[in-house]
Parts: C-alpha cells; structure tokens; sequence
DNA sequence: CGACATGTTGATCATTGTCAAGTCAAGTGG
DNA sequence: CCACTTGACTTGACAATGATCAACATGTCG
C-alpha cells in the first residue's frame, strides 16, 4: 500500500513535537507540507537494518516499533520502544551508518521523510531543528535512564518503571488515558529490553498481579496502582521532557 | 583558578569535533572565537547536578568525568564517561532540566560556554549545529551499546568493550596510542558504569590480568591482546561513528 | 608517619538464567 | 467444522553469575 503525501499523516507528528516542545503557526504548517511516502508493514519487520545507510527517516504513523541489536549466540537486546509519532531513526539523519536495527512489533504504517527535505528544514527553520534536536536528545535521556534499570534496578523495578514511561508516552500523544494503555508487547521482547529472560519476565508479571498492581491481557494493560508502580520502580519522569499532554 | 577565553581552549573541542566530521575554515575559526570562563575542579566534584537548569555547557580541557545518578539506598549508576574535547552536557541545551549530574572523576580543568553563544552559534552556522547535534547522537549511540552490555553481556565482556571503547575515543583526540592509555577509574567507579559490584570488577580484571589480556596498573591501561578484547566482547565500533583519527 | 581511600580475598547468599515440558488461544487448511 | 500448527504463556527443577558482608592488604598523600 502507497499514498504520497497528506496533512493526516503529519499530525501525528505534530502532535508528539507538540508533547516535548512549542511550535509556532509557520513551523506548523511547513512540517504539514513534508513529502512523505506511505508503507503499511506486518508484525515482526524490519524497516531498517544495522549496518544500512538510509536516505530517509520514517515516522511512526500507526503501530509500535523497536531499535534492537543482535549479538551472537541470538542473543537480542531492545534498545527502546517506539508509538505513533516517533521518528525512530531520526539519528540517521546525522550519522549515516546505521549501528543498530529498526523493526515492526505490530502491523504498522509507517511514513518515510527524505532526508533531504529534512536537510532542507533543518537549515531553513532553526526552530525545527531545536525541536527535533530535542526529540533525539529525549531519545537520549530515555536510554540513559534504560541504562539506570539495568544497571541497579531489580527485574520488579524495571517491569514497573517500563509500564510507567510507555503509559507516560502514549498519553503525551493522546493513546492512553485513565491508566489504561495498549500493550502490544510479547514477554520475549519485554525481556530482551530490560535484560531479562521470558521465564523471569513471566514470574515477575505474576507477582505484580498478584499484588493487584496491575492487569495485563489481551494486549490491554490496565495500571491498579499508580503510586505504588512509581514508588517501587523510583520513577521520576524528568526525564521523558514532557511539556504539554495531548487532550 | 579563572580566565577568560583563548584558543587554546578550543583546540581540544575542534581536535574532538574532527575526529566525528568535518569543519570548514570558517566553521574553525568561529568555534575558536567562543567566550569561556575556565576552571579547575578537584576530584569528585559535582560540575551540575540533577534537577539543575544550567544556562551553560561544559567543556573538558583536562581530566577526566562521568555523568551519573543517584537512587534509594546510595546505588549509583553512571551513565558515560567523558574525556577531554567533549561536551558532556551539550544535551541543557534543548533540555532546560538536567535529568542526572555531572561530576569529575579526576582533578580537571573545565571550560563554561554560554548557552546564549552556543544558541547564537547554531542560529547562523547551521553546519557546526549539525556537528554539535551529530556529537549527542553519537553519545546516544554509546548509550544504547552500554544497554546491549548491561542487559546482555557477562562482567567479562562488558569490561573488556569499556576498555576498547575507551581507547578509541582517547586515540581519536590525540590522548591514546599504542595500545596504551590513561586509566583513572576506581574499580567503584568501574561497577557503578557497568552495573557490576566492585567486587566482581575486581575480580574479573584478575582473570583478564591472569589470561594476560591487559595490564592495569597506576592508573595506566595497556591492551596486551587487541583482538582478543574484541572478540571476546563482541566489540564493532561503527557505533562511535568516528571519521578519522587525531595525529 | 598515619589516615583514608582503594584494592584483594574468602565465605555465603540470592537473583536471575537455563532447560524442559506442558497449557492455552488463535488461526489455517483440508 | 475439525485436526493441526504455531506462537505465546506458564510451571518446575536446577544451575550460575554476580551480590553481599567482612576482613585484611596496600598504597598514597598530606
């Protein structure tokens, strides 16, 4: 499936800048007018590939996306998680050799932005430049915390602290509310991205259940207990850099 | 101890800056032109702190820092390590709030340069904004390496790919060669990087010794066994995206 | 010389990984 | 519509990497 370019497409964009920043009208409208070519992609593929040198960037129009690596052995470890609105690879606009992969992990459309326009944007709108600038430096804050998890947190305070950003993240573009969020994730995946394994993700889950933290079914996650999640899991959200919630 | 600018300053940054891209004459001589205020630090003094709103960055002349935080019950976990020639909280930037502290690791000389001239900077050379910008992506990208050795790595591994990691970017300013560099880390520090007690650290560093990969010794690092390194910890280093390498 | 941080060693503990088997739900093809 | 396949989840038994605690050695620097 193709389309070229539209005003829906670029919303969602919008939308998460306008979760981490202020855009003026003029910068508004000249991020609607970005050409973009439209790709729906299944469950499980990869959009880019360690070692590539893309000419584009993509964003994130429907669906959930992760930055992963593999190591030997199948060893896999998940780098970060990405919702509608992010542009995942926007690094690849500054460093042309791709260091790690981008994959699907549901059915997902995704839209592709020239570099080149995004060259062209950058130089001309020093706005957007900060703004975007300021989503891949958030990208980093992010990581840095992830590094915080798996250095010193226990598998509980991980799982916990995970469930909180992603719910943050998703209600910053207007993708969750009233503590109930989509969870796509398989426990295999959740545990390639806190340095877990399935087994210990699975028991961990069971505990929080048990404890009436959270529920978690049908791809549904529902957050019992807010405060207790936050405590457990040292959860300060400086870090995701929000300024404004999506309505 | 303070004084004001001079181009000495900035041969190190500029020394950093081309070993990740290039500069052109002009962008050169506008960079050696920023105002800074120089200072030293003693060891282990905090140079901004979590929860700061800086209205500056900081640049290492001499000496050696970290970026860390804190959580419950005195854990610490460090995020990066920095040598001379980076910028280490280039992110305040576009990030008003610091999400984690700067301190020094060694006793080190410092330069502050002004947001304000760094903004102005930016505004009128949009291609040092692209260097500066490709500098806090590349620190992204060692980011997301140390998350692929704490989440998927034995102490091993992740020690020896710090030891590789560091070699290079102290080479590639000029600070290393010959398979020997600089080593001013506590094995405290050195657990607190990787997420290991220091305990282990000490006693993994005994079996690299033992295997007679490494000598480490007065703060002195020498790798007896390149290769062996990187093999043995899956090292790649496209994700330092480096360009070329200082003289 | 003495204090204090760093490094070293041993003993024990525990969080988490590995392996293996089995359940369950959803989808697919005959 | 049912047998079959597939992927995800669950459970148990056991192993191992690395943590913790405690003591002691070795610097190094004022």
């Amino acid at each position: 499936m193709l389309s070229t370019s539209n005003d829906h497409s670029m919303t969602m964009l919008i939308r998460k800048l306008e979760s981490i920043a202020t855009l003026s009208d003029e910068e508004r409208q000249t991020i609607l007018r970005l050409p973009v070519r439209t790709r729906v992609l299944n469950v499980g593929q990869d959009i880019v590939r360690d070692g590539d040198k893309p000419s584009q960037s993509c964003l994130i129009l429907d669906g959930w996306a992760c930055r992963y690596k593999m190591l030997d052995g199948g060893r896999r470890q998940i780098m970060s998680f990405h919702i509608p609105g992010d542009i995942p690879d926007l690094q690849s606009l500054h460093l042309h050799t791709m260091d790690h992969s981008l994959a699907t992990l549901t059915k997902s459309t995704i839209a592709f932005i020239p570099h080149e326009s995004l060259r062209e944007l950058t130089t001309r709108f020093p706005g957007i430049a900060s703004v975007l600038w300021r989503d891949t430096l958030v990208d980093g804050g992010i990581f840095r915390e992830w590094m915080v998890g798996m250095g010193r947190k226990s598998a509980f305070g991980r799982i916990a602290h995970l469930f909180c950003e992603m719910y943050l993240k998703l209600e910053a573009v207007g993708l969750a509310g009233e503590h109930r969020c989509p969870w796509p994730i398989t426990q295999i995946d959740f545990g390639d991205a806190l340095g877990l394994s399935n087994v210990h993700v699975n028991r961990t889950l069971q505990e929080m259940r048990g404890q009436g933290l959270i529920t978690l079914r049908g791809c549904t996650l529902v957050i019992q207990a807010w405060d207790e999640l936050i405590r457990a899991s040292e959860f300060d959200p400086t870090y995701l850099h929000l300024e404004k919630r999506a309505t």
